[in-house]
DNA sequence: ATGATGTTTAGAATCGTTCTTCGTTACAAG
DNA sequence: CTTGTAACGAAGAACGATTCTAAACATCAT
């Protein structure tokens, strides 16, 4: 009972619902199953994907809802979004920390990866008066399952 | 008439075109152009800004044709394609050496910037078997102009 | 409980990109 | 030079991901 207890406020949902209330957004059914689908997986899911999830719990779910919603998180900055494929597709990322990204050239895979202790930013000379406010390392190779 | 002569075959140009040979494609007049308007271009447009400059010149020249070369240049190696933007729309870069990109999240401009020296990879440890064959990094903040 | 406001739904619309069809061109072999 | 073959380009349709729209509905402060 208490695995299942903490199943309903484990931390990072509790997080993003308390995100959304300081956002001053409301805590609907829809956006409660959107966060409980989403907020503990690290594989980068399409909004697609999550929308398949959900749809079995949930089947008059809209397609636009979880884009709203993961818009909404996002703006409640407990969501990231990340364009790292050919396609351009969005990729949702629950994890808000400071981390970088590995992206397997043959299976499509998104990892996270710790950033490099001491990691550096350009010379201030390179950068010419551009004001860094965020930095974005992407790691385009072979995951250990494909090599 | 020296600078004529130079802008017709500037290194650029003719680094792209040889490339084009090298990969066994033809180098048509739709290519030579597209090569020519974009090669020396550092704003990194979008395959709709390409089209809109040749337009004058080459009123017949079709939309595909342009994402068609661009592709074609980036196969030979003497292009890369970025999705840098929210909207997740395809930017060329005529630079395919290694370098970084800072994002003006006021304008959007997309600056070219030398990598910092002794930039660092993650640990091992932390790539668990990942094989990394290219690293991209993004800078996101404001321009010298937005601030 | 109630109402102002925010949210969901379903489907249409949009946008960037790719595909398809067919006519044209380049190049190689004769 | 002629012809065959493959590559290429034009035009517009098709596509897939995302966003918008209008109307119905739910939430939450009061």
């Amino acid at each position: 009972m208490e695995a299942r207890e903490a199943s309903k406020t484990s931390p990072r949902v509790r997080s993003a619902l308390d995100a959304l209330e300081r956002a001053h957004l409301r805590k609907t059914p829809q956006r409660l199953a959107i966060v409980r689908a989403f907020v503990d997986d690290t594989t980068h899911p399409t909004a697609q994907q999550i929308f398949d999830r959900l749809r079995r719990a949930m089947p008059t779910m809209s397609f636009a809802t979880v884009y709203n919603t993961l818009d909404a998180l996002e703006r409640a900055g407990s969501c990231r979004v990340l364009r790292v494929h050919d396609d351009g597709s969005a990729r949702f990322d629950p994890r808000v920390d400071a981390h970088d990204h590995a992206i397997c050239e043959t299976c499509g895979a998104v990892r996270d990866i710790e950033p490099a202790k001491r990691a550096r930013l350009p010379d201030e000379g390179d950068l010419d008066g551009f004001e860094v406010r965020a930095v974005e390392r992407v790691y385009r190779g072979l995951c250990a399952n494909c090599r």
